[in-house]
DNA sequence: CCGTGCGGGTTAAACGGTTCACACCCGCCA
DNA sequence: TGGCGGGTGTGAACCGTTTAACCCGCACGG
C-alpha cells in the first residue's frame, strides 16, 4: 500500500539474521553508505538467557512448530523425530514460557482467595484452618492460588472485580467479610465466580456459599448448657469478620425463650473475635452481673480470653463458671480447663469452598448454599451451674 | 459482508458496548477497500471480548504505542492527548492484558512461598505468623506471593528449581526446611534468589538466612530458670520442621554444664513440634524423672502440650513444675497458668526475609545471615524450684 | 499413468503489549 | 534560507507459543 515508502528501508534495516536477507542489506547500503557493518544492535531485552523452543528447533534441526507439537505430544508428530526432538529438548533444559502461552491461548488456571486487610489474618487459626482446606483442594486439582488483601487501596480501586474480569483470576473466595461489607455489593451485577466462605450474606442466593451449620452447633451447646441447669447464660458475640454469628444470637435468643429467660442487654458484649476482646467482654459481663452461670462465645479465641479472664478473678472453671466457646481449634483441647466448644469442620468448608468454586468456573451454574455438619466438644469448661440449689450442692 | 476487510470483520465480531467506538468503527469499515477480500477468517480463540490497546487505540484515533504510553504514564505524550486518551481508555474500560506485558519484557513481580507439605500448615500460627509478615511486606512492594506446598511430587519434579528458572517466581522463601530435607541441595549450584525463613542450615553461606537469635533468647530461659533454682531441667526437642532447635540444645547444655550438672539422656524428648507431642514428651520424661522441676521446650505448642499434662497429672504449674516455651504465640499469654516463653519476632522476620530476597533480586549479592533479637518474656508458669530446700518452703 | 488421500512436517498468522528508531512540526539561530 | 534541535506521535519489530492452513512425497485405486 505505502510502495517504496521510507518504510520499505526500515524493514530491511531490522531484517533477521538470515544470510540470503542479510546480502541483499549489503547490497543496498553499498550505495548509500560505504562503513563496514554498522552495528550488530543487541536485542532489545536482556533478558537471562532462556531457552526457547526456537533453540530447540534449531539444535534438531526443525521447526519451532514441530518442537512445540512434541512437547504438547500431538500425534502428529512421528515417533521418530519426537524422539530426537526430545532427545534436544531435555539436552537443552527447554521449559516453556507461561506468558507466552497464555497469550497465545492457554488457560491459566487460578483461584483467588481474598482475605480482610487485618495484619494477622495469616497467623489467624480460624483462616488457617479455612486456608488449609482452600490449599488442599486447590492442589488436588492442579489450581494455583493466589492470596488478595482487602486493603482499602484493593477495595478503592475495585481490583476484586477486575481481578476476575482481566482473568488475573478465575475465581475468588472470600473470607471474613459479611453484609456490612459493601464492596461485595460489586459482585452483585456481575456472573462473576465468587463464593462466600464461612458467612452469612442477606442477600443469600445471589452469591455462593459455602459454610457451617451454626444454627446446629449452636443448638446443641445451649441444650447442653440448659440441661446442665444453667439459665443465666451471657452471649460474647461480635459483629465485625464474617461468620454466621447472627444464627448463633438467634438460637441462643429462642432457646432461653424456650426456658421461659429474658436475657438482659447487659448479658451480651461483644468480644471483637480475639482473646483479648473475649477477656474484655467476660470482665464487662460479670461485673455487671456476677449471677451469670455460663458464658457461651461465638468463636474460641474469645471463650478462651473469658477463660483467662475467669481464672484470674480466681472463677473456677467449670465449678463457678461453666464456658462454651465455638470453633474447636487445635489448641482448645489443650486449654486448662480443656475448653468445650462447637466442632466446625474448617478444614472441610475451605476444601469444599473450593471444589464448589472449580465446579462454578466449569460451568455449574445453579447457586449453592452448603452447610457442613457442626458439632458439641464436651471437654471440661462445662459442669452444671452453681445455682442449682441443694442438688448441685451435692453434686459439687 | 464479503467485501469488507478483514479487520473491519474482526473488529465487529469483538464489538464492545460502547456506542461511539461502534461508531468510529462502522465509519472505518465504510471507508476499507471494497475489493473481494479472499476470506474474513475468523479469530483462532474464541476469547470472550476484552477491550484491546488495539481498540482503545482506534476509538482514540490515535496509535497504539500511544495509548500504551499513556497508560504507562511514558512523559512522551502531551497532556493533551494523555487526557484525550485516557477519556477512551476510562469509557472502553480497558484492562492490560498481563500475559502480554510480561511477554513482551515487563517484569512480573512475584515471590514463591515454599511451604512443608503438611496438612495444617496455614493453621499453624507459627507458619501463620511468618506468613504474615512476609505477606505484609510483600504487600508494601507491590509483590504478589504465590504459596507452594513441597509435596513428594513437587519435590521430585525439581519444580522448586523450575519454578526459579522459567521465572514463575523472581525468588522463593523457604519455610520450615532443614538440613535433612536434601533438596534444598538442588539450590546449591544455582545462583538462585533463595532466602531460608527462620532455618539452621549446616552450609551457611551458601543460602542466605533470616531469623531469629535462638541462642540469645535460649540463654536468657536458661539463666532465668537456674537462677530460679532449678537444676533438673528437662528438654523438649524436635528434629524436624526447620527452626533452629540445634542452637537450643547447645546453649541448654552449655548452660547446664556451667552449672555442673549433666542430663541425662532421659532429660530429653521429641515433642514433634505438636501439642500432642508435647504431651506425650511431658509424660516420658516426667516418668521416668519424676525428679525433674522444670521443663524447657523449643516451641509453645509443645510447651502448651506439657502444660496440659501437668495439669492433668495434678501438677501445680508453676509450684511443682516450671514450664517455659518459645515462640510466644498469640494465645500463650491466654493459657492457664499463662505461659513464659522466648519471644520470636515472626511477623518481622517474615517480612524482613521478604524484604531481603526483594533487594536480592534487585542485585544484592552479599549474602545475609540475620538474626532478629528474641527476649524471654515471664509469665505465671515459672517459679522457684520446688527442690530448693527451706527457703523454697517458706516461698510456697 | 494420473488423480487422490494421507502421514508428517513447515509456514506464518495470531495473541496483546512495549519500545526503539524514525518522521514530522515548529521555533530559533547563523 | 537552511540547518538544528526539542517535543510528540507513529510504525513495526519483538517477546515465545500455538495452531490453522498449506505443502510435499508416496502409496494406491481406477
Amino acid at each position: 500500500m505505502i510502495g517504496e515508502s521510507p518504510n520499505a528501508f526500515k524493514l530491511k534495516q531490522r531484517a533477521t539474521m538470515s544470510s540470503t536477507v542479510e546480502e541483499i542489506i549489503e547490497m543496498e547500503r553499498v550505495s548509500a553508505d560505504p562503513t563496514p557493518e554498522p552495528l550488530p544492535k543487541p536485542r532489545r531485552h536482556r533478558r537471562p538467557k532462556a531457552v526457547r523452543l526456537h533453540d530447540v528447533a534449531k539444535a534438531a534441526g526443525v521447526s519451532v512448530a514441530t518442537v512445540s507439537m512434541v512437547v504438547n505430544s500431538n500425534p502428529r508428530i512421528s515417533p521418530a523425530t519426537r524422539k530426537r526432538v526430545q532427545r534436544f529438548i531435555e539436552q537443552l533444559g527447554y521449559l516453556p514460557n507461561r506468558a507466552a502461552q497464555i497469550l497465545s491461548g492457554a488457560r491459566q488456571p487460578s483461584l483467588a482467595v481474598l482475605l480482610p486487610a487485618q495484619r494477622h489474618t495469616f497467623a489467624d487459626v480460624y483462616f488457617g484452618e479455612l486456608i488449609s482446606g482452600i490449599a488442599d483442594a486447590a492442589a488436588r486439582h492442579g489450581q494455583a492460588i493466589v492470596f488478595e488483601r482487602a486493603t482499602p487501596e484493593f477495595v478503592r480501586s475495585k481490583k476484586h472485580i477486575t481481578m476476575l474480569e482481566t482473568k488475573a483470576a478465575d475465581g475468588m473466595l472470600i473470607l471474613g467479610f459479611n453484609d456490612m461489607h459493601r464492596f461485595l455489593d460489586d459482585f452483585a451485577g456481575t456472573k462473576a465466580n465468587v463464593i462466600a466462605v464461612d458467612s452469612k450474606l442477606a442477600r443469600d442466593g445471589t452469591m455462593d456459599v459455602v459454610g457451617c451449620d451454626y444454627r446446629s452447633g449452636a443448638q446443641q451447646a445451649m441444650n447442653y448448657l440448659l440441661q446442665l441447669g444453667h439459665r443465666k447464660i451471657a452471649l460474647i458475640t461480635a459483629t465485625g469478620g464474617g461468620r454466621c454469628t447472627r444464627d448463633v444470637v438467634d438460637v441462643y435468643r429462642a432457646a432461653m425463650s424456650t426456658y421461659g429467660v429474658k436475657p438482659a442487654d447487659g448479658w451480651f458484649a461483644d468480644g471483637r473475635l480475639t482473646e483479648e476482646g473475649g477477656d474484655e467482654a467476660a470482665a464487662q459481663i460479670l461485673g455487671n452481673y456476677p449471677e451469670i452461670t455460663a458464658l457461651f462465645a461465638v468463636n474460641d479465641k474469645m471463650a478462651i480470653g473469658a477463660l483467662h479472664y475467669a481464672t484470674r478473678k480466681n472463677l473456677a472453671v467449670p465449678r463457678d463458671l461453666s464456658i462454651v466457646g465455638f470453633d474447636n481449634l487445635r489448641h482448645a483441647a489443650f486449654m486448662n480447663p480443656s475448653l468445650s466448644t462447637v466442632h466446625l469442620p474448617l478444614h472441610e468448608v475451605g476444601a469444599r469452598a473450593c471444589e464448589r468454586l472449580i465446579e462454578r468456573i466449569n460451568g455449574r451454574s445453579e447457586p449453592t448454599d452448603d452447610r457442613l455438619p457442626t458439632h458439641l466438644v464436651v471437654r471440661n469448661s462445662t459442669g452444671l451451674a452453681r445455682d442449682l440449689g441443694p442438688l448441685a450442692d451435692s453434686a459439687a
